[in-house]
DNA sequence: GGGCCTCAAGTTTTT
DNA sequence: CTTGAGGCCC
């Protein structure tokens, strides 16, 4: 096998085939090409056969890319080997497994939606009060817990007697019983059960064992609890594991990932070989320089130091603007020129810390015209129209998924409502049936009249639904959905046409992922495979990369992806990293795990870097004031080249004063008000968003009363002017608005400017 | 049982 | 600003 394109240590990847090993692999060091050779070196050299070796990776995506390599390093065999998420993995082995753990074949994977909407049924059944217990928060415990293998009875006993976190314990208990009666299982209880079968079944745990002789785990800085225990019990026998991770790029706590997993390997697999990949294939010097610079500032981690032998290539640029419009229209022309420079558009993408912040680029794009690709953001199964057919699907495939039913019992309006819904929910308790099966037994229930006859009818349509789903393609399916429950009449009856066309559309989209399915999955395909496919791809997973668009994409969507151009926005403080970041003096690590994510951003351009910021952004219909990022500070001034297009007040540390007055009124931010007092490194700017840029703008006047020389206005439309950055122009209009005037003006130099008369600091001249 | 209206909350990140 | 949930009235 030719292992000549590798570095040594990629070599030393590939050559230490058993016993356990450790490869902390930098951004951009080529660990998937080191991954990749190793997998077919084991088949090639050691004679290893390919369904002997598991990989997993962090997503579908990857696990797609990765055994296409494989593949195409291999004469044969490539396909056999086992490539997918620890999801996929755990799914697979559920289904076939899963009986033992008393889970019928077909069990649904509840996606969070379903999560929130069964805990809000678990919140009724044991009258929590919603204003003192979230469902957020209720579900956060209970990922949580599973996250650290710890059952809702260990819960109990844990909280020790203390009456709020008994209630969780009791909730979690409630949820899990009530997902095993729907047959269900959510994201964490995929792995959990599956360790929980292994535990129980120890000839199940041995047939996999054997079966996987190599395991290789990609992304391992970013596993969890549960899935620690996975790679534990699976590698037990044979002890060939090998982990490559990066501390450095850990973006997952959130979820419940623990670095730990990573920094204790050693102790967990003693004997364990370690190897760092630490040359950087990838970026430039710079842009490599500017990413060190940044991750020195981390406390937590294993001291490393990428190199790079590639050309040290342009400055980071640094570019503010006023608003989240004007950065956008930035970013959307720094594109344009990119293209025009000979950058291919797909080589382009722009990062962002938080969904919300697609929106405006979107509509740059739409307008400039600028074929764009969007990753995650509103996710297309969370459609309403989708989630409602799949509701059906789900139905004709598992009966016992009550959430599902109840979803699609009424829609379209069967005349079936709360009162006859309750009525079969409580003969489904009595019975102890399923609330589908109560449903099929309508006339045993007392005191339903004409109802029954309707509950009747919706069970002959599932079951119709159900006997033929048996023989005809998914979309087929759908289209029987569509039309014999009346979905579609009713769509086209209530909805405006647009709506009802972008509706339809969306269906047939989905009808044509069906198709899709189907022709790769070929025999095996079936309505259950479907819907677990749906429920475990995510968006990434599905980006085409081959067309010519820009990706938009958040940050933790970038993870293992690379670009020539990047573009990260919105570095803002209180945006990126987030105000709960900085907030929670209790935490410091979550501010560590931010600036990871810049890392992670930042090592994802290959050529060019711009950050870019808005002074001002609009977030839930308020607009807020940002000062610039504090990672943008940690990035040495000589590796940044700086462009300020904002027109805006800039604030400086001797007006600090004016963040401190009390808000006008009470709102949820007030609780940021105090940011910027305390002990905090950052004492700059003053408070960064948090107030009502209005509020800032009155402060601001206030502010300039007091001052020796107040701005006086003392222009008109068609008057010539100067400001201090723009240069000369004519004001075209002004206009009032409730705190400030607002004044377009036609510069000489760089055309027409909207601007406040109270900052721009405007001088009328002669001509 | 259904439809309309008002009000509140929300978003940090995702398999 | 949006969306979802709950309340009220027909």
């Amino acid at each position: 096998m030719d292992l000549h394109g590798l570095n040594d240590k990629q070599q030393e990847v590939v050559r230490t085939t058993e016993g356990p090993v450790l490869v902390l692999a930098g951004a951009g060091s080529g660990k998937t090409r080191a991954l990749t050779h190793r997998i077919a070196y084991l088949i090639e050299e050691k004679g290893v056969r390919p369904w002997n070796i598991l990989a997993i990776t962090f997503t579908n995506k990857a696990a797609g890319e990765m055994r296409e390599r494989v593949i195409d390093l291999l004469p044969s065999g490539g396909d056999q080997v086992w490539v997918a998420t620890f999801h996929a993995t755990c799914v697979r082995i559920l289904r076939r497994y899963g009986e033992l753990l008393g889970y019928e074949r077909s069990f649904s994977i509840y996606d969070t939606d379903d999560q929130k909407t069964l805990m809000r049924q678990v919140m009724k059944t044991l009258e929590l009060d919603p204003k003192m217990y979230k469902e957020r928060s209720l579900l956060a415990a209970v990922s949580d817990a599973k996250n650290r293998m710890v059952s809702p009875e260990q819960m109990a006993i844990d909280a020790s007697g203390d009456y709020r976190r008994m209630r969780y314990a009791e909730a979690y208990a409630e949820y899990q019983v009530q997902l095993k009666k729907n047959n269900a299982m959510d994201f964490d209880d995929l792995l959990v059960k599956t360790v929980e079968l292994f535990q129980n079944c120890p000839e199940v745990l041995a047939e996999y064992q054997e079966k996987f002789r190599y395991i290789l785990v990609d992304e391992y800085q970013d596993t969890n609890g549960v899935q620690f225990r996975l790679v534990k019990l699976l590698s037990e026998k044979y002890r060939n594991v090998c982990v490559v991770g990066d501390d450095d790029q850990s973006i997952y706590k959130f979820r419940g990932a623990d670095i730990r997993n990573i920094l204790d390997f050693e102790d967990a697999f003693p004997g364990a070989t370690v190897i760092r990949l630490e040359q950087n294939y990838r970026s430039t010097g710079s842009i490599l320089d500017a990413a060190n610079h940044v991750i020195a500032n981390n406390e937590d981690r294993k001291a490393k130091r990428l190199w790079t032998e590639n050309e040290t290539g342009a400055k980071v640029r640094m570019v503010s603007y006023d608003t989240a419009q004007e950065e956008a229209e930035g970013i959307v022309r720094m594109m344009e020129n990119a293209v025009s420079r000979g950058i291919p558009l797909r080589e382009c993408a722009v990062l962002y810390r938080t969904n919300a912040q697609s929106r405006a680029l979107e509509e740059r794009c739409v307008t400039r015209s600028l074929p764009y690709r969007l990753v995650g953001g509103v996710n297309f199964y969370q459609r309403k129209e989708i989630k409602d057919i799949l509701a059906y699907l789900r139905t004709v495939a598992n009966g016992l998924d009550d959430i599902s039913v109840l979803r699609i019992l009424n829609v379209p309006k069967r005349g079936i409502g709360q009162t006859t819904q309750a009525k079969v929910a409580e003969f489904a308790q009595q019975e102890e049936l399923s609330f589908y099966d109560a449903l099929c037994e309508a006339e045993a229930i007392p005191g339903l009249g004409k109802a029954a006859a309707k509950l009747d009818a919706f069970v002959s349509l599932i079951e119709r639904f159900r006997v033929e789903a048996e023989e005809i393609p998914i979309a087929d399916v759908i289209d029987m959905v569509l039309e014999e429950s009346g979905y579609q009449k009713e769509l086209e009856e209530t909805e405006d046409d647009t709506t009802v066309q972008s509706r339809l559309e969306n269906i047939e989209e989905l009808k044509s992922k069906a198709e899709e399915y189907e022709s790769e999955a070929g025999d095996d395909a079936d309505l259950a495979g479907f819907l677990e496919d749906i429920a475990l791809v995510a968006d990434v997973d599905r980006m085409d990369d081959s067309e010519e668009r820009l990706t938009l994409m958040t940050l933790h969507s970038a993870k293992g992806l690379e670009f020539t151009k990047v573009v990260i926005s919105g570095m803002e403080d209180g945006l990126f990293p987030s105000f709960q970041s900085i907030n929670d003096v209790e935490h410091p690590e979550q501010l560590e795990e931010e600036r990871r994510l810049a890392y992670v951003g930042i090592t994802r351009a290959k050529k060019e870097l711009t950050l870019t910021m808005a002074r001002t952004r609009m977030v839930n219909g308020e607009t807020r004031y940002g000062a610039e990022s504090r990672f943008v500070a940690e990035i040495p001034e000589n590796l940044l080249e700086r462009e300020d297009k904002s027109t805006l007040y800039r604030p400086q540390r001797e007006r600090r004063d004016l963040y401190q007055t009390p808000p006008r009124r009470a709102s949820k931010w007030d609780a940021y008000a105090d940011y910027g007092k305390g002990s905090l490194p950052y004492q700059g700017g003053g408070s960064p968003f948090g107030k009502d840029v209005s509020q800032l703008f009155e402060l601001g006047r206030s502010a300039k009363k007091a001052a020796p020389a107040p701005a006086v206005i003392d222009y008109h439309a068609g008057d010539r002017v100067r400001h201090t950055k723009f240069g000369d122009g004519t004001v075209l209009s002004m206009e009032d608005g409730p705190h400030d005037t607002e004044v377009t003006v036609e510069f000489d130099r760089v055309g027409i400017k909207k601007m406040m008369a109270g900052f721009a600091k405007l001088r009328k001249i002669e001509d």
